[in-house]
DNA sequence: AGAACGCTTGGGAGCGCTTCCAGTTTCTCG
DNA sequence: CGAGAAACTGGAAGCGCTCCCAAGCGTTCT
């Protein structure tokens, strides 16, 4: 544990190689009034010449402010930041960051250890702000972080209550949106393969579903829960071929299941979309390379990230801004 | 800025409850020798009773230890991180991070700003460690890093020069066997499109090629630059198809590209892999549903992360770790 | 029984910065 | 030209924690 790394340059000798105090130095850091302008430029020259960096640590100290916010994601599955989603997301924060002083900070509560680290942090103000992404239903942290002492802004809203604050993008609409484009294309026999209805995602597309169903006066009872996943996309419509061979369309909730329904589609020699039409939702990368490419519910995932930071900026501003839902469209490809 | 919060417990609080001195206190918290049992008791309880949780920033300031490693992206493309290759590298990452009381923070040097952020984490101890990934290159920032006063370890070798610690994956090997494997199925006439040859991935592979080939005794001019992207692959297609249209395989340096080249060769009239065999690289997800389904090189991404970590971990504790080169497979699927 | 040793203990000095406050200087205006 | 206001200035008190050190004590050994 030899420091051989050369002292860093303090405040002070800032100060006194600039012929003032530290508190007037400080003051010209911080660019805080009642300095005169000779002595403003004495202590630039200085921080220049002596290559200053404020010590980030002592100022978080006095200031009891960290200068940090954090991205949270809490899930039971350690493989969820594996989605491209949180990447897109986590561009879209940090382009809002950029603006300002705020480092960003990525803490997966996936595991108990994970878990007790983003508690701790609830509880105590080690952070300036969380953005908390919970993925599974009932998630305690999510509850606990609605009254924590730190501003919290959810991402994607909990299914258990109503957070303050939160952006979400609007899972319903799109749901809808797909069902009636499946409808006005002139199907009638609509299934759906949901995602986790244990997950906010997960209820509200199938609310979606149901919804559109139900104006159009359709049976919405072709219904088989999925998780998400390609496998289990995969499972699902081999259940839905067998209790409703008749169906001629399905919604998936998520392209990753679409992607397997297809395939389990086109193996059991039905055509897509001549037999049956499948809309998924998300438009994933893959959705434009299967064959056929699949028609799927776009979401701004980036502008998520953007809002969710814009958001947290202003309640950490002390201000209270509403909830926001984020539009959701339709981008038709040659699966319906 | 009125402060509704409550005050946060401290360790003098503690120290008090549990009837001995702040030192006392401190010694149980970081669980150092010299505590009889007994008052090491009484402190936990007292920890447990007020809810006690170190304030990290006093606890930064006074060790000179932030507790927090940063992964640095540095690149000239604002797009970078959407790649889902970080999401992957952040997982791995994050799991050998969880082990330890580290935070991870994210730093997109994207912009000037971003650079000029970067540039002052590298100057001064902000952090504990850092990460680069650094794309372009020859940025100056990678060598800037290189002499910083923090720990820091590469992600992927930076074109320039050899920085003491790295870990990378085997480009240049992978490519070698995506090629050996063309040559080994009777392809004749391989050519390749590159990556960014400014980039350590583009220049490695394409070497790999051409090692292949040389081995091999065959031709090795039928090259075309790209960049990586979808567009850039259709792009280079067409005009391998043009100046070499002879051409029965080709090795490109991305998926990505590779999806792009397929369809122009799909266009074009010629059969993959009758006509041509095709094989990419990174084995994207997008590369199983492709038609066919894309033959490519694998690289162990979240290894790399976690090895990255690793490597920090390592050199943060004062060891010398040497450079770690992953190895790279062949996955193949129906285009070859 | 006394010396020597080793563990425990709490006091106190920082870590580098912000910020309050009282004192000083400089303006401004009657 | 003098008084009061306004702007500037530096001293000093923290922010909460770590860690060195000297002092205190109970043991063990001779």
């Amino acid at each position: 544990m030899t420091d051989v790394r050369k002292r860093q340059v303090t405040l002070d000798e800032v100060a006194e190689r600039a012929g003032v105090s530290r508190s007037a130095a400080s003051r010209v850091l911080n660019n805080a009034p009642h300095v005169s302008k000779a002595k403003r430029e004495a202590v630039q020259r200085a921080v220049a010449d002596l290559g200053y960096v404020p010590n980030a640590s002592a100022r978080a100290l006095a200031t009891q402010q960290v200068g940090a916010v954090v991205l949270a994601i809490s899930s039971d599955n350690p493989e969820v930041f594996a989605d491209p989603f949180f990447a897109e997301v986590v561009v879209g924060i940090s382009s809002v960051l950029e603006e300002t002083e705020l480092e960003l900070m990525l803490m997966m509560a996936t595991s108990t250890r994970g878990q007790t680290r983003l508690e701790r942090l609830l509880r105590t103000r080690q952070t300036d702000g969380v953005m908390l992404m919970s993925t599974h239903g009932d998630d305690p942290l999510a509850r606990l972080a609605e009254q924590a002492d730190v501003p919290v802004v959810f991402g994607g809203a909990p299914i258990a209550f109503e957070p303050q604050y939160y952006v979400d993008a609007d899972n319903r609409g799109g749901a809808r949106l797909a069902t009636e484009h499946l409808i006005a294309t002139g199907r009638r026999r609509i299934a759906t393969i949901t995602g986790r209805m244990d997950e906010g995602a997960g209820v509200a597309r199938y609310k979606g579903y149901q919804e559109a169903l139900a104006v159009a006066g359709l049976d919405a009872s072709r219904v088989v829960h999925g998780d998400f996943s390609e496998d289990g996309g995969t499972r699902a419509m081999h259940e839905l071929l067998a209790m409703h061979p008749d169906l001629d369309a399905v919604f998936v909730a998520s392209d990753q299941m679409a992607i397997g329904a297809l395939r389990v589609l086109t193996d059991a020699g039905r055509t897509v979309p001549g037999d049956v039409a499948i809309v998924g939702f998300n438009d994933v990368n893959a959705a434009r390379h299967t064959t056929p490419p699949l028609t799927t519910i776009s979401q701004p995932i980036r502008s998520l990230g953007r809002e969710l930071a814009r958001m947290l900026l202003a309640t950490i501003a002390g201000e209270s801004p509403t909830p926001l839902i984020l539009p959701t469209r339709l981008v038709r490809r040659a699966s319906t």
